[in-house]
DNA sequence: TTAATAGTGTCTATAAGACATTATATG
DNA sequence: CATATAATGTCTTATAGACACTATTAA
């Protein structure tokens, strides 16, 4: 019964993949990169999420490990990042027993400049909307996609998460136009506003935002880095498996 | 920088343990199993959560093995059950970089007899109080145990989670009950009864809870397994990381 | 001036919080 | 009857939803 630990005593494989969201020209959209063309490897030539193997030289732990994937393809080196899950079973890697510890990052589109990666691997964001989403991915990705969006929004109804989709300086229409990108649907703005503003979660900095209308207050998060949780969830949910 | 794939590249070790709560005796209990007192595996003698090594040939994933855990343990079949997040890091187990998959679990005490693991493991229910919570535990475990505990609390605020705690039938008193031991404090009658009863989450079973008082009706789950999330938490939560 | 977006106010609806009251069993 | 617990009712409070209204800039 005991469980034998030789050199011998068959590992499952391990990797690390990150769901990567950001808002680009009005929607949500996801990283993918394209795997190799190469008979050798895994459904070659289809999209998937960026990930592999956790490499227990280079990575101290699994969040390091996903900052690292993450580094290396949009360069971005503190994003909000959460696990979202692990999944492993005997049939999701052809090559064998494979369980793979999924987060989910979000960040703002700005600064990113997309790397390709080992052997010129292309990378790409790929718009997520409703259900229309990349349905052929490889592995079992296109569920594990399916689940991160299904924690997105389920999240997105009462915590402060989209402000990380931002750059560090929003205004208040800003924010609520991420919140309506994401759950997509409209917000009613003087709920929204009140709701942010007695989180105490923002703090006005000495700066406007200019345009050709009434210039927009400037906010930046107090706790960078924390997440707020609201008393209510912005329409109620219901029953869930 | 093509990660190789040959039997001899280095995987982490892959684990399983389960954090399995119920209620006994009106608190809160976790149960532990006793390493064994010897010298060739890690931590010998010291309390941990029940788990083990994923078996390749055994498991068909990780949920199985979970349930597999849960099973040699308890006898529990099938309780309420969800991932909790996985650890893994170079240093958290003495014979190199491994990764736990965890899992937590939630089971009425009544059935529950317990079983000695292999090799005769003592194996027994500890009360969770506060933060007054067993402190030294095998790897990284009381860590995981604190996140399984804050997990639970959490989600109990806005949740039907604490059903599975109960058996099959129950009184709204008893429900409220286990409310109030999870969260350790007291919910107020009505607001409570007004939530589950409008919730539609129960309905009444032709039978009543005789005692030295007023019979209480007996209720049943209408979608056993489901979770019902409530429109709001009992208190507002606050700032979190 | 107009167009455009920022920001506020008012009224209603919903569900929780506090607390009192009524109901129905046993002994 | 007393006692114990079940179940309901009333009033207040907090916050979301709907929607109207005012404010401030550039062109």
């Amino acid at each position: 019964m005991k469980q034998p630990m030789e050199p011998s005593f068959p590992r499952p494989l391990a990797t690390v993949d990150v769901v990567i969201f950001t808002v680009l020209d009005e929607r949500l959209h996801v990283l993918l990169v394209q795997r190799l063309d190469d008979a050798d490897d895994p459904f070659p030539g289809m999209w998937a999420l960026p990930g592999g193997f956790v490499d227990i030289d280079k990575d101290r732990d699994l969040e390091a490990c996903a900052k690292r994937k993450l580094r290396e393809k949009t360069g971005v080196t503190s994003p909000y990042l959460e696990q979202l899950g692990s999944w492993g079973s005997t049939k999701r890697d052809p090559r064998g027993w494979a369980a793979t510890h999924v987060y989910f990052a979000l960040i703002p589109a700005d600064p990113v400049v997309l790397e390709k990666g080992a052997n010129a691997q292309d990378v790409r964001w790929f718009p997520v909307t409703g259900k229309n989403v990349v349905k052929k991915l490889a592995f079992d990705h296109a569920m594990i996609l399916d689940t991160a969006l299904e924690r997105l929004r389920n999240k997105v109804e009462y915590t402060s998460l989209p402000v990380y989709l931002l750059p560090d300086e929003f205004t208040l229409s800003d924010l609520q136009r991420v919140y309506e990108i994401v759950l997509e649907r409209p917000i009613e703005k003087s709920a929204f506003r009140t709701r942010v503003l007695s989180s105490d979660m923002v703090e006005a900095v000495s700066k406007m935002r200019e345009g050709a209308n009434r210039p927009a207050q400037l906010y930046r998060l107090k706790n960078p880095g924390s997440l707020v949780y609201f008393p209510r969830t912005f329409k109620p949910r219901r029953e869930m498996d």
